[in-house]
DNA sequence: TTGTAGACTAATGTCGACG
DNA sequence: CCGTCGACATTAGTCTACA
């Protein structure tokens, strides 16, 4: 099954990585993604993994592209 | 909200032109990718839209990355 | 500012059937 | 081989509230 904990783990970690970078607030993320502060929150806890339409939200909120960010989780996942 | 509409119909036809050109049925798409041929049935139909793992099953399947199919998809959206 | 959680709605994904 | 669909289970995502 190649593991949701390990994807949610990935996800989780690429996405507390860009938002610290930036110095932004889940809350301020959230605005900026049109999303729940709750959603940002449960994807950095590992209780949610983002669907494509949110991954671009976010990727939009981060100024890079979706794939950009999938790549960034996929190069998380492989290590 | 950056309409669902646009990205339903991207997925689709990525999807099913990447399938096309490799002459897989949708059954052994399916089968590949470890999952239901009814979804991905409902995907190229725009009835779905496929989460991150089932994304990267789907890309797996291909011999891709999911960034690399997530690119693509990119790429069909700003069309 | 973040972690946590409950209750809820909406969407995803499966199975099985039929044409 | 594909389109379609209903019934069902699971998961995503929201809102609210409290430590």
């Amino acid at each position: 099954m190649e593991s949701d904990a390990q994807l949610l783990n990935a996800v989780a970690i690429v996405l507390r990585k860009l938002r610290e970078e930036r110095n932004f607030s889940q809350e301020y993320l959230a605005a900026e993604a049109d999303l729940s502060r709750s959603m940002i929150d449960k994807i950095e806890r590992r209780k949610r993994l983002p669907s494509l339409p949110v991954l671009i939200k976010i990727a939009g909120a981060f100024g890079m592209s979706a794939s950009e960010l999938v790549k960034r989780i996929e190069i998380d996942l492989n290590k």
